[in-house]
DNA sequence: TGTGGTCAACTTATCATACCAGTTGGGAAA
DNA sequence: TTTCCCAACTGGTATGATAAGTTGACCACA
């Protein structure tokens, strides 16, 4: 898994595009909470797309909180703050000029530090000896890669994935997956503001360790002063830019 | 709010059954990550439904990230466990037949207990006092509703969607309504077994005076005990139950 | 005044058919 | 052996039509 490979080119589908630009009016607010959407066929002629499309398109947007579908009523838009789910968290990372909002950023990096600890400590319970062997080879991996910054940052993904993977947990499986993908558009921005993060092999080390013996408490420290640090990290990265729309 | 009323009589769409039918398939193992499923014209007569609600069942189990979609391929069964969102979890919990996967819900009392302690030093730190406010009402309204555990179950959860609302945290927020729409589906289940927990009075008033001091420590002490409380009694209720498929 | 019934206009839901755009694997040619 | 071509298959899009549900206006009746 390489994150800064040449992506795939693929053609949008019309669909896809109607989703995003009507879920992105949603998520600014251009269409308020209680407001109905234009009608399908309308729609349909602004998008210049049939009107399968812009079908396909809402059904995603209800499946997303973002409207509540009634047959034969306009669809309304509801309000996502109450009704949204982890999934939109990507849609809010960046904005349509590719910035970062910064109070997201920072609600994901708390976020982070409340799962983290825990996902840690779930593994040191469930994961075993296995698990450790397979942590203590991607940590050698993660030493010999020292001079790759890119390549530090994959394994420490990888090293999280492993984790959360062997704890037994499906909601912190689930979670983590949501918040990964919302990491990932922000990827290449990350790699330097996170060094820290990536060359933290102390306490790494300690989580690893801690899974071996299978030392909850201890692994949940030291995932919490590890995701600390990329946290305090881009806190500094954050004031520089002195940036931050809260939603 | 009243979760225990008669609820809107609604037909389902095609396409909504079509998407429980495959989701259900795909979370079952049914078709396997990897597998291709069936092309859509197949389905289309599987399903005895028109193309038109298959196409529209198949991007909603891309958005969830149960399947990839390329133009010209069968569409792909994918690893939900590894790509799949928080939105996923009120599908895992009940199985077809109604019953609660135990490891499921530990999973999400877990999730629970690392997310309330830190929702509720947010909302210390951001709520003031007019929050406090407000959460002082709530629970007077509460002491006065002791009679009705139902009344009850519906303010500890207005509790806590106050805290994690002025907490000014955009994460939280969308996990706590992922986790939400996943207890609402067992809504009438979970009160006789968490009264202990709607019941805390203690607990609750604790964070409120937290708010009301900008005390993020002590609320967050609090907020973990009642958590704990309800994790316990599920808990127990589980291990009578003696039940559970791990996904 | 309040309630129930009817109706037209609007909206979503579904369907069928046709054509376009991309993928894949087999066979032929170099 | 490699490359190219092509048919069959697949998803993507479009169009037009009909069915099912919603809403508000209007009317009748108690």
């Amino acid at each position: 898994m390489t994150r800064h490979a040449l992506d795939a080119v693929r053609k949008q589908s019309l669909s896809e595009s109607a989703y995003r630009q009507l879920s992105d009016k949603i998520l600014r607010n251009e269409y308020a909470p209680g407001d109905p959407l234009p009608a399908e066929r309308e729609l349909s002629e602004a998008l210049q797309v049939n009107r399968g499309a812009v079908r396909e398109a809402i059904k995603r947007l209800q499946q997303a909180g973002l409207v509540a579908v009634r047959h034969g009523s306009k669809h309304v838009v509801r309000d996502y703050l109450s009704e949204g789910g982890l999934e939109l968290l990507p849609n809010l990372l960046v904005d349509k000029q590719g910035r970062l909002n910064g109070a997201v950023v920072r609600s994901i990096m708390a976020m982070r530090s409340s799962l983290a600890p825990d996902i840690a400590a779930a593994a040191a319970k469930k994961g075993g000896k296995a698990l450790a062997e397979e942590l203590d080879a991607l940590l050698s991996q993660m030493r010999a890669d020292q001079k790759d910054l890119k390549a530090l940052q994959d394994h420490a993904l990888a090293f999280w994935q492993k984790l959360v993977a062997r704890g037994g947990n499906i909601a912190f499986r689930l979670a983590f997956n949501s918040m990964t993908k919302t990491y990932t558009q922000v990827w290449d921005v990350l790699t330097p503001v996170l060094e820290k993060e990536f060359r933290d092999f102390d306490n790494l080390g300690a989580i690893a360790k801690a899974v071996r013996q299978g030392d909850a408490g201890r692994a949940r420290e030291a995932g919490l002063r590890h995701v600390e640090i990329g946290r305090s990290a881009l806190e500094r990265a954050l004031r520089k830019l002195d940036g931050g729309d809260a939603p």
